[in-house]
DNA sequence: ACGGTTATGTGCGCCGCAGAACACAAATCC
DNA sequence: GGATTTGTGTTCTGCGGCGCACATAACCGT
């Protein structure tokens, strides 16, 4: 309650992971951070990269792809506010394990991959904190290994669309189906389809790479349970005095 | 080379991530680790469980499953001789991710949560080590899901009798088609054809819940890309003088 | 206003696998 | 020795999604 002020400052707040450090430690962290600008389709790392810095973002989407031999884009993942890009890996090998680009174009923070090994040396804190939000990522990408599996294009699509959105402020979301098509790995005419039941049923609209969640409630109703369960866990792994948004 | 006879003491060999840890580290370790016996079936934890204990195999297969809303169990990962049991959820949120049983029957040594958790703070070389394997671990799963969504049942079983066998000492193992079927997240009928596909090219013989693995470089040639990608993570993630295995 | 580009909608044949039902043979038990 | 259980083989139908081709519709620049 004390520190509540302290926490709500613009930088810590609007990371959940910055967020979730004590004052001293976040000040301390604070002096590494660069504010910076993800621009859409931008990549910063390809598999195999060695990864240099590691990115905090407040608003946009970047995501994790993986690319089979047969050229065909996967997505394991999806990074947003709640979460940050190449923190564990600068603690394991260095080295990305997928592409990450930047899906919905935002803005976030910056730091240098040594600062951030020479810091989680020093902050019990800080490591505990990245310790979970690594734990909180795979805990998406192992829900990943399933809803690819078993969940039809419609519950994904359904499912998509809302973690993109919990990860922006705004309802409409500058997406073609085409675009979509690549993130669930499925052809875009299988978009078209489940985007045209979504629209029928009245629980989003969209026109010309312009989607608009109407009904929050049924989107969540007619996504598969991984929705839930991600979204979940990113609730439980970095437990705040504020719990992030409207939950 | 002047510390390959102590890595190469039984018990720090045998598993590969407590044999990445140079001598002193590992002396420390050792007096925390209890042997322990793997028996078929056995589940160490289900999902959301707390973690108490973390496990590092010496033989045998553990695998990570799911389940999901509807029942059906989808494996997400497999640990061996090349990794650890609980050791990411330990020193993130003390939660288990997923489901782990014991696939195939082996041994190996147990320590408790808190006794890694109190080492981890202390030794550096742990750090490194286990953050490593937890990337090769994630690594995998997220191989999975590119794995489950693109590509056939037949090349998914090359690929798992492959892992699996690389993970015993032996070319036989014991497993029915009705098992293999659950960790493919496949049917049995499924196993069935693509079993005898692999039994007329010449590469596997079997019958009644024994698989022989007879032609390797067939099989591997069969297996799809995750086989050798997953692997790679695994030599590189734990470098040693003496590479695992016979590549 | 016009042609080009970009985004979406529709139809068709094909494939891999699920679901279900049934057949059979080897192992095991009384 | 006969009955039961366990592991494997086969077949049919149906569905979801792929690949491809083509049609329409909105927006863009000049």
């Amino acid at each position: 309650m004390s520190n509540a002020t302290s926490r709500n400052s613009p930088s810590a707040s609007s990371n959940y992971v910055l967020g979730a450090l004590p004052p001293e430690d976040f000040k301390r962290i604070e002096s590494h951070l660069k504010p910076c600008l993800f621009h859409l389709g931008y990549t910063f790392y390809e598999k195999g990269d060695v990864v240099d810095s590691v990115y905090f973002p407040k608003t946009g989407v970047i995501s994790l792809v993986l690319t089979s031999e047969s050229g065909i884009d996967v997505e394991v993942g999806l990074i947003g506010r709640e979460g940050s890009l190449g923190t564990m890996e600068v603690l394991g090998t260095h080295l990305m394990m997928t592409r990450a680009i930047v899906q919905i174009a935002g803005s976030g923070w910056k730091m240098s991959a040594n600062s951030l090994r020479e810091e989680f040396a020093r902050s019990r804190a800080l490591q505990t904190t990245i310790l979970r939000s690594s734990h909180s990522l795979m805990q998406q990408t192992t829900q990943c290994v399933l809803c690819n599996k078993l969940h039809t294009v419609e519950r994904r699509l359904a499912r998509w669309l809302l973690m993109a959105q919990d990860r922006m402020h705004i309802e409409t979301l500058e997406l073609t189906q085409e675009f979509i098509g690549n993130m669930l790995g499925t052809r875009r005419v299988g978009v078209t389809l489940a985007a045209g039941a979504l629209r029928n049923a009245g629980l989003i609209e969209y026109s010309r790479g312009r989607v608009t969640i109407i009904d929050r409630a049924g989107l969540e109703a007619r996504a598969c349970e991984c929705y839930a369960l991600i979204r979940e866990s990113y609730d439980l792994l970095l437990p705040r005095d504020e719990r992030p948004l409207e939950r």
